[in-house]
DNA sequence: AAATTAATGTTATAATATAACATTGACTTA
DNA sequence: TAAGTCAATGTTATATTATAACATTAATTT
């Protein structure tokens, strides 16, 4: 039996779908993941993850920290830092940096470098999917520097909230 | 009497060039346009500049604050934080995000959103002229979301940092 | 000159992140 | 299985980056 994927563009972030598919997807391609490589998914790490994946939203590590701390993790900085380390090391996670927050990976399994579009008014984050995200640099620059990586945040208003803006007026 | 401009890539920040040039062009450039936007130009804020514009490298506040105190200047957290934030409102200045390092703008006169060129190595900086980096999104992006500003940083190793290394080898 | 505003000065503290070392628990391997 | 090893977590302390709030000074306007 052939699966059916249907493609949704990375813009259903920012509007009501069913995200509990999301979730259930991302958590399952973590778990799978781990397996392959032979990733300990220990309880914390699962986690933490599961916080990051909660709503296309990037949270801080001290947002992550009180959220440990209320389900009765241990909850001082390193433990923080260190699970995102490991996250962001094995391509489940990304910082943004713009934000000094964390988000899930949207295409986890290998490091990349992504691009994301982050929603100033409702905070919410999508990674777009390589295809559609090019950064053309021209030839000169390109034979004079070595790329080992990138950031790239493209910061905005989403369409819902700009719908919204719109209806208030 | 026509001014010939010899337009020099961006690379030239991580090669041996006249900076003598290059501050000096930067720096006039500075004071004609806080004299034609009529901004003030105070003695905290040419210094600031001036350290921005030292090496083609980015510089961290505390770094900055230093300086400044060295060369007897108040030098409290906010000293260096104002005068950053008027250089970068006024876009003669960015911020790396993710070096959490400042560094003058090379196309200042009007805000923008730059590309970087950074090396991991000699940490130099390069930003990109516009016509040299183009982030090419896919439509339906493009239509779901008003961008209003980006981050995009490239990190890697410049040319003369990789011929170092091959060198040693 | 008085009033207003912009810029700088100052103190305190918030927010983000890492260093260094201790403990635990799982996995080897003898 | 007991000893040894190593990865993960726990803990304390501290470093780094950034802002809030209020005071003073200098420039500009009235
Ligand atoms: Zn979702
Ligand atoms: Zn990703
Ligand atoms: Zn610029
Ligand atoms: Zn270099």
């Amino acid at each position: 039996m052939k699966k059916i994927q249907i493609k949704k563009a990375v813009s259903k972030n920012f509007k009501k779908h069913n995200h509990k598919l999301c979730y259930e997807t991302s958590m399952k391609a973590f778990h799978k993941n781990c397996l392959e490589k032979n990733l300990k998914l220990t309880p914390l790490r699962l986690k933490v993850f599961e916080l990051l994946l909660k709503d296309h939203r990037a949270i801080g590590a001290y947002q992550i920290l009180d959220m440990l701390s209320k389900e009765g993790f241990s909850s001082t900085p390193p433990i923080a830092y260190r699970v995102l380390d490991f996250l962001i090391e094995q391509g489940f996670a990304h910082k943004i940096e713009r934000f000094n927050a964390f988000i899930a990976c949207s295409h986890p399994g290998s490091k990349h470098s992504p691009t994301f579009m982050i929603c100033r008014k409702c905070d919410k984050v999508a990674e777009m999917c390589e295809k559609d995200s090019r950064l053309k640099l021209d030839k000169k620059s390109l034979s004079e520097f070595q790329i080992e990586e990138s950031v790239i945040e493209i910061i905005g208003i989403c369409k819902s909230c700009n719908q919204l803006e719109t209806i208030k007026c």
